[in-house]
DNA sequence: ACTTGATTCAAACGAACGTTTGAATTATTG
DNA sequence: CAATAATTCAAACGTTCGTTTGAATCAAGT
């Protein structure tokens, strides 16, 4: 019954993940939106009461299962590694892959999701502020914890530094994938996202284990 | 005589920079910023002609001169490098250094023009396209052909990836210092500019030199 | 001092925005 | 089938936006 009654919603869910994905928060008006999902304009209103919290509902419907299987990967890895310390690019894996694997599910909202986050922390909408601390700041200590045990040596700051270092590559590269492409002239690309992982990790996991 | 002359440009400048900093493009309204720079409402279209071109100004005038130190570093190494390869950690500091050097210059534009940038990639207006392409695509070219004598080991496609994620991690941990600041409650900050352009530098050159 | 060009100003323009309303329509339930 | 709730719809609301206008003010040159 569910999934006919809320027909409506989920139409204005990823008609707004396209266009805000495309055009940015403000620049994306509740009319286009939904003349894209063809749905009244009133629509939004009813089902969301407002455009704010349209915002909010379509940010969250990716964010919840996505920080679900992140934690879940770190679970699993830690569990496999018995009471060993998780290496460093399995802690990374556990980071990045169910982002990249969104890439390969359009139905998942694929790039456009991840264009999202990065226009998240760029735009400060003030409503969105609190969406941020609970799904970055508050899930990041999971990882923070585990990086310490599996790089002692490190201290407590320059591990929160090296993670927000290794955060923002990751995110950067595939959130602006667009970038790359011009200034490689086409010769990097999205297509292997296996490949485009194992780079990153390879990348990030060199950065944590430095030395100095 | 165009100090006194331009006097309401560069009021007008100010303004913007620091309200679309705080708000984003289109968030800013005209009359906010008129009124912040206490000028006429008019006095945008007078001298800008449209919002659009004053977005553009308001970023070049940044861009430009951080661009040319950019460069100007990099030529500098190259030349006490002799026809020897330059350091990478040198590449990386003719990168960074001039836009770290900005947040202790709140004069010229400070921590604000760092969440324009990453506000110009994540914002895909239409306007800036062209700007984001000179001003990030060709520019990194330079740096590219640096990093390949630096780093011979690595294919053409491999260093444009690796300078990818370093321009990503940079640019994320800078212009997204709050984040890190919340997941680490505090304990890590952008005072000391120096430590930090070290530390990041540092993490970039090991994942630069990655040999995988 | 008078003229010419550059700048400022208050006021208004039409367009687009998010939101509300109340009736029409559809679905659900007793 | 009747009644009640949920949803859709066209239309309008008031507000704010970027931009334009034309007169007022200022600066400079002869």
């Amino acid at each position: 019954m569910a999934e006919r009654l809320h027909a409506t919603k989920v139409a204005i869910l990823n008609a707004t993940e396209r266009l805000v994905a495309a055009h940015g928060f403000e620049a994306t008006s509740l009319r286009a939106i939904t003349a894209a999902a063809k749905v009244n304009l009133a629509a939004v209103n009813y089902h969301f009461a407002t455009k704010d919290a349209l915002i909010v509902a379509m940010l969250t419907r990716r964010m919840k299962p996505l920080n679900e299987a992140r934690l879940a990967l770190l679970d699993q890895f830690e569990t496999d590694a018995r009471d060993e310390p998780v290496a460093v690019e399995r802690i990374l894996e556990a980071l990045f892959r169910p982002m990249v694997e969104l890439i390969t599910q359009p139905s998942k909202g694929g790039r456009n999701f991840l264009r999202l986050l990065a226009l998240c922390l760029a735009e400060p909408g003030a409503y969105l502020k609190p969406l941020v601390q609970k799904e970055f700041a508050e899930k990041t200590r999971r990882f923070h914890r585990a990086l310490r045990r599996s790089l002692p040596q490190l201290s407590d700051v320059e591990t929160h530094w090296r993670l927000h270092l290794a955060s923002g590559a990751f995110l950067h590269a595939v959130a602006h994938a667009q970038v790359l492409e011009l200034s490689s002239a086409g010769r990097c690309r999205l297509t292997n996202c296996e490949a485009v992982l194992e780079r990153i990790i390879n990348f990030c996991a060199a950065g944590l284990r430095s030395p100095a």
